[in-house]
DNA sequence: GAAGATAGTTTATCATACAAACCAAGTTCA
DNA sequence: TGAACTTGGTTTGTATGATAAACTATCTTC
């Protein structure tokens, strides 16, 4: 692991600085800019012309005086190129193109269709390959064009050696996902884990740096930023809380253990509270709109669906106090399929958590995301590597990328 | 927050990173230095001098030749300063003087006893600062003295801060513990959680950067490692595991909850346990000395205390099972008082671990801490803080402490 | 319209890392 | 035994990049 530092990696740094700042803070001016780093104007104006030479930044016009001359305002030139960020869910894949400032343009759809023959693996693969090819033709051209692509995936992947471990449902074990769809798709690829994405996300419109996203779907699981970083674990699993056991005589999970979080935190959980209060005409499994077909009978002032949603919220609240006393976030979000039923979960889960947290983590507050976090993350995953590389994904991986020189 | 580096710097960044090379692998040569770093030779020549002017580093023979030149073999003086490190129990502070590699100089013990008309906080400052002038004086002269003290503490205190939240049964309740500390003790003061300092001591003697150390005593804390770090979250009181639920309806905790782990995992359970077998002449409370007289009657055969023992390890395997799946620690290491029954818990946490872990958690190996590893931790807090600073930490702070420049 | 303020550039300087040449001191082998 | 080679470490010259200070450009104020 590399620890020193030259004078090439020096500007690199600052360079990548001066972006984020600008990335973060346009319009501002190259003078704000020094003042914000507490760097030499002279060397901002240096790292900016590089900037502008390269087209990821561009002058948008003069601000306003404050007493002198005007400044020059700067401002990410967010169509310079073009990334796409990939939700892989059971059924299908959501596939977004975003341009640089993460904005989404365009977004499909793609069923994952398991033809005759065909593994899991290949149409999983078959869907996010026509997904993408269909987004990335509707990318305007640009200096950079699609820079690369982010997946999402809803269960155990290691993103630095981009092997999956466990996806539930589909039941995929220990596959080399980056190799496969590094054979089909040309471009950079990055994966990570969809709770871990949708904190991604959160973070960068948030600019937050300790913060958790509770992700809940078929299973439960959690992202966690602490110091600004995801957490990953030496594997690349951590966050697996829907796997920790809040009733240690409860509920016999599919993992092996028993009272399982994610067997009273998910959509599964959601349909037994169903057929527990005594709900007729249930699937027998959740099926691709369970939740959004659930809020609707809720809507209609269903007290089974809308008393299922609350012991859900309990239940929610049950872990995410235990997440929160665990690691002691700003916020929280509650993401992934659920949010659609924010309303009628959140009460419980603030009352919940009100409760069982300890000392300050009373006062974390919880919000409800939106649906599309997860996918804004995944594209995200793409511009962090490739944009926002800092001095800690440097320590983080050990090797140096190389922000900013992007091939044309 | 700063992220941008001028030469010095990066000089700074260097010479730390030289001076962690020569702390960790000594006996080790210039040219060795240079590759392990990837640096030039003259670089790490120029660096080595100061280092050794400042009476860091010291040259301690020649190696033996590799076909040319015998290699200057050089290593951290150890002996150039002292630190202290603090471990504050409920009925006592453990001191430790420490040499810079971190090496136990001298141990002193003293109780916290509280006279007549005297708060908690005042007995506990006076029972630290007597402690400390005591190990204090048995410090040999050296080139930079006690450069500073850390202080391990059982509760939740934000070690930015120096703010003491909540200390449990001494029931001290938000506390400038660090300014009252200051006022007392003319040297640089490091606090942090026990379980933390415990973790920082474990990282480093095994060089992990994924752990996890579970501090089982009055209370269950936990301290996490993840990339290297150890992660405080937003107030400082991450690692409050032993406020998480596993078993939703299950006992009433002091902290509201009902079914905390320290509930089930803590000296208080072992009790507890004691009394559900039957056995006799129980304290009313875990005394001082409550885990070695339990061992003891173990020792002896006692069944009833060899059962409460193996029922508190399956309750420790439970909750660690817990941090295992949302953390992915490459370690997990057990600590506290409850070392002492090391090997009568040991074998039941590991087969509950390996019941109720996910997938690559299941390999995670579990091992007993040594009982001075608090104390070490607490001590490492200044090491790390003086000497071993490096990029990552300047981004955590956002401030830049001075490294390697001790006023002499 | 002169004085002052702010934005940004140009120029000279300085610190630091690096490369290459060099010196020092060993080993190998004819 | 000594010439050739190898390795450890230093010296010297160079390149890079950040900074400070002087300078230009442009605006406001009075």
């Amino acid at each position: 692991m590399t620890t020193s530092i030259d004078s090439a990696m020096m500007r690199r740094f600052n360079k990548t600085a001066v972006f984020r700042t600008i990335y973060q803070n346009a319009p501002i001016s190259r003078v704000d800019i020094a003042n914000l780093l507490e760097m030499n104007k002279a060397t901002i104006s240096s790292i900016v012309d590089e900037l502008i030479a390269e087209e990821f930044v561009i002058e948008i016009g003069y601000g306003e005086s404050r007493g002198g001359r005007k400044p020059m305002l700067l401002s990410l030139n967010e169509n310079a190129g073009y990334c796409i960020g990939i939700d892989v869910q059971i059924t299908h894949v959501t596939v977004a193109l975003c341009n640089l400032s993460g904005k989404i343009i365009e977004q499909h759809h793609e069923p994952i269709y398991l033809s005759d023959g065909m593994s899991v693996q290949e149409a999983l693969l078959q869907s996010l390959i026509a997904a993408s090819k269909k987004v990335i033709s509707k990318a305007p051209t640009s200096k950079y064009g699609v820079i690369g692509a982010g997946v999402a995936i809803p269960g155990m992947v290691n993103s630095q050696t981009g092997y999956l471990h466990y996806l539930p449902n589909l039941e995929i074990h220990e596959w080399n996902f980056l190799e496969s769809l590094r054979a089909n798709l040309k471009i950079p690829i990055f994966i990570d884990n969809d709770a871990n994405c949708g904190a991604l996300a959160v973070q960068q419109t948030c600019h937050l740096n300790h913060l958790v996203f509770v992700n809940v779907g078929m299973g439960t699981g959690v992202g966690i930023i602490t110091n600004g970083n995801l957490i990953h674990g030496y594997d690349g699993i951590a966050g697996e809380f829907g796997h920790t056991t809040i009733a240690a005589m409860g509920l016999k999970c599919s993992c092996g253990s028993y009272g399982c979080w994610e067997q009273y935190a998910s959509e599964r959980a959601l349909l037994r509270y169903l057929q527990e209060v005594g709900a007729y005409n249930l699937p027998s499994f959740p099926s691709a709109h369970f939740i959004e077909e659930c809020v609707l009978r809720a809507d209609t002032g269903d007290a089974l669906y809308i008393r299922a949603f609350q012991t859900l919220g309990q239940h929610i609240g049950i872990g995410l106090a235990n997440v929160l006393n665990g690691l002691n976030p700003q916020i929280a979000m509650i993401g992934g399929p659920i949010v659609l039923a924010g309303n009628y979960i959140l009460p419980d889960i603030e009352r919940t958590v009100a409760n069982r947290a300890v000392s300050l983590n009373r006062r974390v507050k919880v919000h409800i995301a939106s649906p599309e976090t997860v996918v804004h993350g995944a594209a995200q995953l793409v511009l962090r590597s490739l944009l926002l590389v800092d001095i800690e994904s440097l320590k983080e991986s050990g090797e140096f990328p190389t922000p900013l020189t992007l091939p044309h």
